[in-house]
DNA sequence: TCTGGGGTCCTAGGACCC
DNA sequence: TCTGGGGTCCTAGGACCC
């Protein structure tokens, strides 16, 4: 039996959010990501700001040498955020089988349903007037039988399009395009194709299963399955809409200019800590593993891990651990362009276990909760453990000297 | 041009256990 | 004296995606 499945994806999404709530913005260069002077990349780009070179992942510095009357936006998260609930509860409509592959992509299944939603195509056709008459959004929609046919085929049809593939030609639908189409395919596998000749995905296809899996291992395998239309490997042959916990749970922070004030250091990563730990806490999930990374002004970039005795959810656990991994790891002669701290190896809330020390995580968690309904009403640094707080105060000022504490203007 | 932040998955070696 | 084979956990790094 077939599968039909849609791949859902936002035209320009970021910008056309932006769109929405400045309509100024419409017709112009508009870059979503942050300041053009300031250190990070394109997060989106307008397709008028496109034409221009300017595309995702590009440092903003370079987007404003190719297009410096592009308008600047530094970006709502939020407001995605929302949208993105918008779009789901629509798509739910049409399937109970939905996926959110991110904030503006979705697959669904629809495997039959054409006695409520009609053939697959009028079924595509209404989905899109929908998502455009109840958030004025633009998408495009491919329709296949494997997630990554669908989603290379919603690629196709951009922007604002419709475009199925019928079972069958999946192959010959795949064939003149670049290897670099294939999702997974980025820079260094699309080289290593390259040196063998591989240029689009028919000389894939072309290609010995056993020559890819000895030269690529499982990835070959996999990509020859690919090559093929098939959803091989990994993620891909997951069911649509079974994604259950999240594997890691991090946060980073890239300083605007590079530092070795240790005091500048803990104060980043306890505000780092703190904002994982909240997670955890918001997940119901401990985690058994906690990465400290460290990124060097040259952009070498090391990674240290700690194993718990006991998965952890408490801020002074990531706190405690983070900071022996910085003092352990951290060559002080050298200034650090940005820290991270990720959690994983997830365990279920599970009650009762804290007694065994004497209930202190209990208090500490029922502390923790009320410190983060706190941030909910008052903004984030309504609330931090003592170091967290001064050294916070001591960054603001040193970024923006005009700064003071307590300024700080309520969210909302 | 000087490279964000949040994720996923894979590899490879070593420890450790049976 | 010359040492297996498999499974699992841990760590570090890297490719890739949006």
């Amino acid at each position: 039996m077939n599968r039909t499945v849609f791949h859902v994806d936002m035209d320009a999404f970021f910008v056309s959010v932006e769109e929405l709530f400045d309509p100024a913005l419409k017709g112009k260069a508009v870059v979503v990501g942050g300041k053009s002077d300031e250190r990070g990349v394109v997060s989106a780009a307008s397709y008028e700001a496109r034409k221009f070179g300017v595309h995702s992942a590009l440092p903003l510095r370079t987007a404003y040498k190719l297009c410096p009357h592009a308008i600047f936006v530094p970006g709502h998260p939020e407001r995605y955020r929302e949208y993105s609930g918008r779009v789901f509860e629509i798509l739910r409509r049409f399937s109970p089988l939905v996926e959110m592959a991110s904030v503006d992509e979705a697959y669904l299944d629809m495997t039959g349903t054409e006695r409520l939603h009609g053939p697959a195509l009028r079924a595509a056709d209404t989905l899109h007037e929908t998502v455009k008459a109840d958030t004025k959004l633009n998408c495009s929609i491919g329709i296949a039988s494997s997630r990554l046919v669908a989603k290379i085929a919603s690629d196709q049809a951009k922007p604002n399009g419709i475009l199925r593939v019928l079972p069958g030609v999946e192959a010959r639908f795949l064939a003149p395009l670049e290897v670099r189409k294939i999702p997974g395919v980025g820079k260094v596998m699309e080289k290593n194709l390259h040196a063998l000749g591989i240029r689009r995905i028919a000389d894939l296809a072309a290609l010995d299963e056993d020559v890819l899996e000895s030269r690529f291992g499982r990835w070959g395998l996999a990509l020859a399955g690919k090559a093929h239309g098939l959803d091989a490997g990994g993620w891909f042959d997951a069911e649509i809409g079974e994604r259950g916990d999240p594997k890691s749970i991090s946060h980073e922070h890239t300083f605007n200019t590079d530092t070795k004030d240790a005091g500048q250091l803990e104060a980043t990563l306890t505000h780092l800590a703190e904002k994982v730990g909240r997670r955890l806490r918001e997940h119901g999930l401990h985690a058994r593993t906690m990465q400290l990374k460290l990124r060097y002004s040259d952009f070498s970039t090391i990674t240290r891990a700690h194993t718990f005795a006991s998965p952890t959810q408490l801020d002074i656990d990531l706190v405690e651990q983070s900071r022996k991994l910085l003092h352990a790891n951290w060559d002080s002669r050298r200034a650090i362009r940005l820290l991270g701290v990720q959690t994983s190896g997830f365990e279920h809330d599970q009650g009762q276990l804290d007694l065994m020390d004497g209930g202190r995580s209990e208090r500490w968690r029922q502390a923790l909760e009320a410190a983060d309904r706190l941030r909910d009403r008052f903004g984030e640094s309504a609330v931090a453990l003592g170091s967290g707080m001064r050294g916070r105060y001591r960054e603001r000022v040193q970024e923006n000297p005009a700064a003071l504490p307590g300024k700080e203007p309520r969210k909302k």
